[in-house]
RNA sequence: GCCCGGAUGGCGAAAUGGCAGACGCUGCAGACUUAAAAUCUGUUUUCCGAAAGGAAGUGCCGGUUCGAGUCCGGCUCCGGGCACCA
């Protein structure tokens, strides 16, 4: 049922079949057809208060022609859309208006919806979700408990950013320059209890199937870097003070052992203290208190001005009994490897740059290859000044020493990671809450018998005045946990999430059987499995949603299970999974984290989320600066839509130039692929809205048009595989400038150039479609097949070239023999004189390309 | 500093090692129109030339090749990411 404007009147057909389309179901995914399965995702969006800007529908575009052309090539897609609605935006709002985030949140995602809606996707809307639900997050609750149970949960004091002025906890965005981003107040790192993922325990999987997936190389080696695997070995120094025992180092170099002549300690090492001598206990209190004033970005950027104080104590060097002077130094972390390393400056940056300020010696112990004595040297290279080992090429003698060591007792290979486990814990109020209660040791221990499967094997706990805390996680039955109406979104002030201040929710009485509750100011209910509990307070990250999104996807209104094993089995993971760049660490990684979970857990049937991957560009403002509010340079879709309609804006924005592409936005290019859907209407709707008389169902193409449609039909189809639409927007241009120079034109012809189209500009060509009488809706048709046998023309055309320049072209015939190509070529009046005089040497010949003559001298 | 991209007309760009600039924008000229808009036609890398045609040309320097925007080596600039990882 087309529309019956005249003229292409954009703003009548785009709402008319969109309204269609939804009345129709015609993108409801159904499981369990004989059809192959194709499921493309988009990086679901935080629904922002700013609405949609010009970016997202570009990736969003891209999925679309994708699963509408897959729709056409006879395959069942699922291509569902969601909110990922849990974050700091909308809690900084509540705290700012004093209105529930879920209130703001749902305002917002009303108007995100309404501009996606806008341009027309092909989304199965019936699969809509926001991470908010309660129906959503209890399964978001769920695999939490399943981390918990299998011990890949923990809680651990680690340091966040503390605003002592605002009283709360502060994500690395909100803090600029040392100083709060509300306000300019001071701001320090703080250890805080948090809860924590084992996520390392995953580093090595994790690296492993990288091997496995379709994704870009950088986005794979981002991930490596990310990972950080180095080979090398633990090696144990004796202390001169034998009372406190040995200092742990981790070296990748132990070949170069000979060579330590001082070792590092980072100044928050527990041994720093008990190996500070009294003299020097002044100096460490000064160095530690400025290391600690510094932000880890003053921190790093200090780096090229290396500093340190010495700690007064010394080791013993296993390989030949010296002393080294032991140093304290921020310029190691506690965070990587044991917190202490050992120094060898002649081979390492580093300790180079640290032991010229101090004046420690450097010897040499990695000759080069090539003699070569400029220090620091950390190439290639064979041992010398150790004795025992001199001579030998670096590579053994790491082995080597490892292992003598190592049968001495003091040292054994490791592989270290730069991953570190992952903090999941937020001192927020709009987060999933933890499904954890915090009860006594001995409540746990009689809890304990009742739910041990779900209990991991080493109790969680903390302890705090003196008092141990263990975890009981809630049965799943009583999930969801949800989120306690609060007075007011500000921080409790102690550094706990606002929840710290609902006491009626916060201090319960437990059934460790039910996970039922009772506030703790009520008398406690009868029965043994009561007990007293205090609810975790702090809530997850934004991470925890978008880990496991497009799996519920496939099942979104299951109430028994995240998703069905049928639906796991149907649908699978995405076939191609489409997003910005700037996820190609963090997200994926806990994404991919989380799945191998499942995976163990036997819940899904494969080991990676992700088969496929691919980044659209960004697209920046006209001025070439990425788009943002404050440069004002942000354009908007809505407006787009309104002055040209969604289908110019879908077409321009895969025109504008390589998905992958990082591009300015200009708008002065939207009048020609708009020019172009005008043309296309006006090839099939005449001035008075009457199809074309052109168009007749028995005039008979000629064989150019016919060739150009095929080639036309073959360019669309490969490049929508490859994600080029530019070039196969061109094409169909290309195709649309000859419908032009025709006459008479077959029906058939018109109709599969709509069918190419429709997956581009689907309002357009389902109106045009429906006007010249086609039913069912183009959306339900199956896309053109070529002829290959078109493909090839009889006349090819073929370049000559004299010495690799280009003297000439003429048409012959395809297949044409090497020798009567270049009898051609010498008869080629405009060959001819460049050849006259002179021997040919060479005969290049591509047959229905290039013959190249090369010519003597 | 390290890693990853990128650099082609006035602009966005295209080009399995085989005619560089397809397609689109802009500009210019013309047709239609009383006129304008819209539409259509032609033209639009630079230089020489009246033209036919010729020469140069894909950030810079060199190399491989009959032939290089494309492959290799060395730079420059721009963008992105990471940053003392022992």
């Amino acid at each position: 049922m087309a529309t019956n404007c005249k003229d292409y009147n954009f703003l009548e057909i785009e709402p008319h079949w969109q309204s269609f389309w939804k009345e129709n179901h015609t993108f409801r995914a159904t499981a369990g057809t004989s059809k192959p399965k194709y499921y493309v995702l988009d990086m679901f969006p935080y629904p922002s208060g700013t609405g949609l800007h010009i970016g997202h529908p570009e990736g969003y575009t891209a999925t679309d022609i994708l699963a509408r052309y897959k729709r056409a090539k006879g395959f069942n897609v699922l291509h569902p859309m969601g909110w990922d609605a849990f974050g700091l935006p909308a809690e900084q709002h509540a705290v700012k208006t004093g209105t529930h985030p879920a209130a703001n949140t749902a305002a917002n995602i009303t108007n995100i919806r309404r501009q996606i809606k806008a341009l027309g996707f092909s989304y199965d809307w019936e699969r809509e979700f926001a991470t908010t639900d309660p129906k959503y997050f209890r399964w978001t609750q769920w695999i939490f408990l399943q981390l918990f149970a299998r011990g890949l949960a923990y809680v651990d004091e680690r340091p966040v950013w503390w605003c002592p002025e605002l009283r709360t906890v502060l994500a690395n965005e909100e803090v600029i320059d040392g100083k709060s981003e509300v306000g300019g107040f001071p701001v320090e790192r703080r250890n805080l209890r948090q809860w924590v993922l084992r996520i390392t325990a995953y580093a090595e999987r994790l690296l492993a199937d990288l091997k496995d997936v379709d994704w870009p190389d950088s986005t794979k080696r981002m991930q490596e870097a990310w990972i950080g695997r180095s080979e090398g070995a633990e090696i144990s120094f004796k202390l001169e003070n034998e009372a406190l025992g040995a200092l742990k180092v981790f070296t990748t170099r132990p070949d170069t052992l000979f060579g330590c002549t001082y070792m590092v300690l980072a100044p928050e090492h527990p041994l720093a203290d008990a190996l500070t001598t009294p003299g020097q206990q002044a100096a460490l209190e000064v160095y530690r208190w400025q290391a600690a004033a510094k932000s880890d970005l003053e921190r790093t950027d200090l780096a090229k001005d290396k500093s340190g104080v010495f700690s007064g104590s010394f080791a013993i060097n296993p390989v030949n009994g010296q002393r080294v002077p032991i140093w304290i130094a921020d310029y190691v972390l506690m965070g990587y490897g044991t917190g202490a390393i050992m120094a060898v400056p002649a081979h390492d940056e580093r300790d180079f740059e640290f032991a010229q300020r101090y004046e420690l010696p450097i010897p040499q112990v990695i000759a080069a290859p090539g003699g070569e004595t400029k220090l620091p040297y950390s190439g290639d290279g064979t041992l010398i000044n150790s004795p025992g080992y001199d001579g030998l090429a670096w590579p053994e003698a790491k082995k080597k020493i490892t292992t003598d060591l190592a049968v001495r007792g003091v040292a054994r290979a490791t592989v270290n990671y730069k991953l570190r486990d992952w903090l999941f814990s937020r001192q927020r109020y709009w987060g999933e809450p933890f499904p954890i209660v915090w009860v006594s040791e001995s409540d746990y221990a009689q809890a304990k018998a009742a739910r041990s499967s779900t209990l991991p094997t080493v109790p969680v706990t903390f302890t705090e005045n003196g008092i141990t805390h263990c975890a009981l996680p809630l049965p799943v039955g009583a999930l969801p946990l949800e989120l306690p109406k609060v007075q007011s979104y500000l921080p409790s002030g102690s550094g706990e999430s606002p929840l710290a201040n609902v006491s009626e929710w916060l201090e319960i009485w437990f059934n460790y059987e039910t996970g039922a509750a009772v506030p703790a100011s009520q008398p406690r209910p009868d029965g043994d499995a009561w007990v007293r509990a205090r609810r975790e307070t702090n809530t997850m990250p934004q991470w925890a949603g978008s880990c496991w999104y497009y799996l519920r996807f496939l099942d979104p209104a299951n109430d028994g299970a995240f998703a069905s094993p049928e639906a796991l089995h149907y649908w699978g993971v995405p076939d191609l999974y489409v997003g910005g760049a700037e996820h190609a660490v963090l997200h994926l990684l806990y994404a991919r984290f989380w799945h191998k979970v499942l995976f163990d857990l036997g819940v899904v049937p494969q080991s990676e989320p992700f088969t496929k991957l691919f980044h659209q560009g960004i697209i920046l403002g006209e001025d070439g600066e990425k788009m943002s509010k404050s440069r004002g340079n942000v354009a908007n879709p809505d407006t787009i839509i309104a002055s040209h309609g969604t289908d110019t804006l879908r077409l321009y924005l895969m025109f504008l130039g390589p998905l992958e592409a990082m591009k300015p936005w200009n708008p002065n290019g939207i009048e020609g692929v708009h020019r172009f859907l005008q043309k296309v209407w006006r090839e099939c709707i005449d001035r008075e809205g009457e199809i074309k008389a052109k168009i007749s169902a028995t005039a008979t193409d000629s064989p150019e048009l016919t060739k150009l449609l095929h080639e036309t039909i073959k360019k669309v189809g490969d490049d929508i595989e490859g994600l080029r639409f530019n070039t196969a927007i061109s094409q169909m241009m290309i195709f649309t400038n000859a419908l032009q120079k025709t006459t008479a034109v077959n029906r058939g012809t018109i109709l599969a150039f709509l069918q190419l189209l429709a997956p581009f500009a689907p309002h357009c060509a389902e109106e045009l479609w429906a006007r010249l009488g086609e039913t069912p809706s183009i959306q339900e048709t199956l896309w053109p097949q070529f002829d290959a046998n078109l493909l090839f023309a009889s006349q090819v055309k073929l370049v000559f070239q004299v010495n690799g320049k280009h003297r000439g072209d003429t048409l012959v015939l395809a297949g044409l023999p090497e020798a009567e190509a270049v009898a051609i070529a010498r008869a080629h009046e405009r060959v001819m004189p460049f050849l006259s005089g002179k021997a040919i040497k060479r005969v290049i010949y591509v047959p229905g390309k290039i013959l190249n003559l090369v010519l003597e001298n």
